[in-house]
DNA sequence: TTTATTTGTTAGGTTACCCTAACTTTATAT
DNA sequence: ATATAAAGTTAGGGTAACCTAACAAATAAA
């Protein structure tokens, strides 16, 4: 059975993965805030499991049961976030930290329960994808609002970062999930979009922002 | 801040100073199923921290800081055992093992959503207290069921042990706690208690049984 | 009171995870 | 092609939990 160290291991392989099959010891250090001696040493153990396929000085990658471990923890951390969110009512800029520890439980029952409590639920209170019980992923290919024009109608599907910081910057402005955006102007020399949605009208969002919501064209 | 392992030897060795303050280090290994040289050096590391006092050669015995601690873990796992029962759905015999897992949790918030989505609650599914948020916990003293004599009703208020065996065997029983029971003989050989509450007449319930009831008496 | 028995301690090991310092291999630049 | 930089490895350490085997101290029995 996996530790907890072992499966934030794994997460973080995964999401490195997904760019990039092919993930060096250094980025998978800096991403878990361990030295490389300390990835080099792991990675051996990962390796004896089968999660992972590895050769002196060449790149890591995840095997197939690699990948479904990762999966499984990331559905546990999701449908954790989902639930501290719908069924405790914690904001969305909360769920995050408490779901960490969460989705190192080790009880099938518990996490089906919530999945049960919880609909079923196919996306987290940031819109990422849950996967399901055989650790199958559905990528959503949302276009980042920073690549719409101007005159379109939006709706907010999901963030690329879910970090504290920028989840308050959005509680601030009260963009929220599901939201419909009408980009009315995008100022050629910053990139910066003039948008109206919900009660607001001819906000300013930066290109750093625009950049991180994910949406979908409406109309 | 206290490991998984430490909390687990906290709240042993509070179940065990309950009984008696001098706790030996070899009930103490038992309780835990760790060997004796384990708990030897695991209370050094206590003793180090200030949770117990201890010299060698002598008992082990808690300080006020170290109980304090004991009750916080407790307070948690009682409070999510409530959860998993009341919010979740979980039958009382399946709680534990849970709990068991959740209460090593880092969130003061979790916690005290959890205490407020339940209503404050006191006591666990087992009717076991709750220790207070600084750790204060109200002992109950309640009799047990082959205490109480021929004729008179009580009402269960709490179990002695919590261990799913015996709560599968209430729950086929069809006794819950609340539950009113008359007494209605005792058999004097044997102790064992004929009794009759809900819908149930005239059950046989053994000494070992009876033991374990905890019951307030009233009528 | 000597002898068992129980209880507690020491010594020496193991595994999982973490580190820094020093070195080697591979990749990049000039 | 050589020098430099980046990436990866080895060596050597550390702490928290666990273990068994062997021994010492305290307690109970004969
Ligand atoms: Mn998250
Ligand atoms: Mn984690
Ligand atoms: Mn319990
Ligand atoms: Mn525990």
């Amino acid at each position: 059975m996996p530790t907890q160290a072992t499966e934030n291991y794994l997460k973080a392989l995964y999401s490195l993965h997904l760019k990039n099959p092919e993930i060096s010891l250094t980025e998978l250090g800096q991403r878990l805030g361990v030295s490389k001696p300390t990835v080099n040493e792991m990675i051996k153990r990962l390796e004896k499991e089968g999660w992972v396929m590895y050769e002196r000085y060449k790149p890591i990658s995840l095997t197939e049961e690699g990948k479904k471990m990762a999966a499984l923890v990331i559905r546990k951390h999701r449908l954790s976030e989902m639930f501290l969110s719908d069924i405790m009512g914690f904001g969305w800029e909360e769920v995050h930290q408490i779901a960490e520890q969460i989705e190192h439980l080790k009880s099938d029952i518990f996490f089906d329960r919530m999945d049960e409590m919880l609909g079923f639920p196919t996306s987290d209170p940031h819109g990422s994808p849950i996967p399901d019980r055989e650790g199958n992923m559905i990528k959503n290919n949302y276009k980042t609002l920073s690549q719409i024009k101007e005159g379109e109608t939006v709706e907010l599907k999901a963030l690329r970062s879910s970090d504290k910081e920028f989840l308050m910057y959005l509680n601030k402005k009260e963009i929220s999930l599901g939201v419909e955006i009408k980009v009315n102007n995008i100022e050629v020399f910053d990139n910066s979009f003039t948008v109206s949605y919900g009660e607001q009208v001819n906000v300013v969002l930066s290109q750093a922002v625009a950049a991180k919501l994910l949406v979908e064209v409406i109309k």
